[in-house]
RNA sequence: GGCCGAGUAGCAAAGUGGUAAUGCAUCGGAUUGCAAAUCCGAUAUGCGGCGGUUCGAUUCCGCCCUCGGCCUCCA
């Protein structure tokens, strides 16, 4: 089995060929760092980490690279807005998102490269862009020009037509065609710049991505991904401004685009207001449960998100973080029913282009034969084998690595508090568990029932089980 | 208007030219003092609609309907 990754710029999967296996490169679209992460931000993060994952374990070297955002007229109103610097707003978001990511279990990229450090390298691909005849300075600005590539188009499928038909935006007066894009801009003394060929200015936003992926990894890679969005214009832009100032060199051989996260049907987005920031989210449930909710829908689906369905992500990680309390290190219960997913199972059902929710559905196979080793309901194909409680645990844990879950003890997990901490303490737990099991010893049932019941309505849910009371909140 | 994507059980969500994974929910049963958890079993004559290709289509093709996205900052 191959890996097979579905390219946008063909639109249909194909087999993952790198351009040197020694040296895999994926560069994705990171933050603009001026506000909080929102859970749509947060999806190709955990798609594209998968993918990083996926990768590590096929290729001996892999690099990895999401930039930072932190020059962006955004940027620079939020610091009008909120009287602070933009410093301390690039500094502080930056903190938050790598804080945020962390909790959704995404590894760190390795490299981070920010704009504020690559305006050498972006003034250096216009001036060759303008030198070469693709691009053109009018009025301050440097403008990218359209007609110059004839390739415009081919990412997004539009041609340059149905572009300039569709404008709903003004053309500004120094543009000599309706379709050429912003590379450097003008800026006024209060806004920041860096002083350039064509004045002090600041870079416009597509030419970033262009010259960080060049300074990393040179003007050809492997994989660079995205949500839907970027497509159009930002991905076809970088296009345009690499090649033509690569001379006509291939700039990205795989293209992939994670859908849309969508709220009641509806587009979520910064605009529109309708979002949930991760830091919110996570006050309300485990960061592994918002990363399995992501992965619960093929990458390039849309995904509507909902309480319930991070209630149920929330669900799944239970059953297998109870297979995995399940088993104890000396536990060597067998079992002679050859395992209900072939080697490597996970792995292979990413490859398939990271589908994740077959990938999950191996995950609750496994967890089930933990959970039980010689159930007969799962039906024995291939070759037998025998297996120890021990060794499915290992199965299981191997494979979540791969999908970033599972990476705290069982105990730990089901002793996760929301932030705000309505419930009781732990503590309190304890103490009403004894109380209970006191009453238990002696018949007392009713009171027994009585401190099941008020711990249940205070989120917490006991179970009895052989080895004593364990419990966790719901 | 142009371009792109999606429509599968109560909900979520895979998948396949040969008769529908998985999770949740629901209904039986085992277990339990009762629960929870666990286990056994049940639950889509059906995959938006209409045609076509085929021995056979949910899966391929065409048309239609509905929804969403992009074309402007956005993951």
């Amino acid at each position: 089995m191959k890996l097979q990754l579905h390219n946008t710029l063909t639109k249909r999967k194909e087999e993952f060929v790198p351009l040197d296996p020694s040296n895999v490169r994926m560069y994705v679209c990171g933050p603009t760092v001026y506000d909080f992460a929102h859970i749509g931000n947060a999806r190709p993060v955990v798609v594209f980490d998968t993918l990083y994952r996926v990768l590590k374990r096929l290729y001996p070297r892999v690099e990895y690279a999401r930039n930072i955002t932190d020059i962006d007229d955004k940027i620079i109103a939020r610091a009008l807005e909120s009287k602070r610097t933009i410093d301390e707003i690039t500094q502080e978001t930056t903190r938050a998102y790598h804080e945020d990511m962390a909790a959704l279990g995404a590894l760190r990229p390795d490299h981070e490269p920010r704009c504020t450090q690559t305006v050498p390298e972006m003034v250096a691909m216009i001036a060759k862009l303008v030198a070469s005849g693709h691009a053109y300075a009018a009025e301050g600005h440097v403008m990218f020009n359209v007609p110059a590539y004839a390739e415009y188009g081919r990412l997004s499928g539009r041609s340059r037509d149905d572009q300039i038909a569709g404008a709903r935006v003004e053309v500004a007066p120094y543009k000599k065609d309706a379709a050429d894009f912003v590379l450097w801009k003008p800026s006024t003394p209060e806004q920041p710049g860096w002083e350039s060929p064509w004045g002090r200015g600041r870079p416009g936003w597509h030419i970033e991505c262009s010259a960080m992926s060049e300074k990393l990894f040179g003007p050809t890679f492997d994989i660079h991904g995205g949500g839907q969005d970027l497509i159009f214009p930002h991905h076809e832009n970088e296009i345009a401004q690499s090649v033509c100032a690569h001379d006509g060199v291939q700039f990205v051989k795989y293209w992939m685009h994670n859908g849309f996260v969508i709220v009641n049907g509806e587009k979520m987005s910064k605009s529109l207001g309708n979002f949930y920031t991760v830091r919110d989210l996570r006050d309300r449930a485990p960061g592994e449960a918002i990363r399995l909710l992501l992965l619960k829908t093929h990458y390039r689906a849309p995904l509507d998100f909902t309480d319930d369905g991070l209630k149920q992500a929330k669900g799944e990680l239970d059953r297998w973080y109870r297979a995995l309390a399940s088993v104890q290190d000396a536990d060597e219960e067998i079992s002679d029913i050859p395992l209900p997913v072939e080697q490597g199972g996970v792995l292979e059902d990413l490859m398939d282009d990271l589908n994740t929710p077959m990938a999950i559905a191996r995950m609750h196979a496994l967890a089930d034969f933990v959970l039980n080793p010689t159930s007969h309901s799962h039906m024995p194909s291939g070759a037998p084998a025998i297996y120890t409680k021990g060794q499915l645990k290992h199965r299981l844990l191997l494979n979540a690595r791969l999908l970033g879950v599972l990476t705290q003890t069982p105990d730990a997990w089901f002793k996760w508090t929301p932030s705000g901490n309505e419930g009781p303490s732990a503590a309190d737990i304890e103490a009403a568990i004894q109380a209970r099991l006191d009453a238990r010893k002696a018949k007392n049932f009713a009171e027994a029932d009585r401190i099941r019941d008020d711990l249940k309505a205070k989120g917490v849910i006991l179970e009895d089980g052989p080895k004593g009371t364990t419990w966790k909140r719901g």
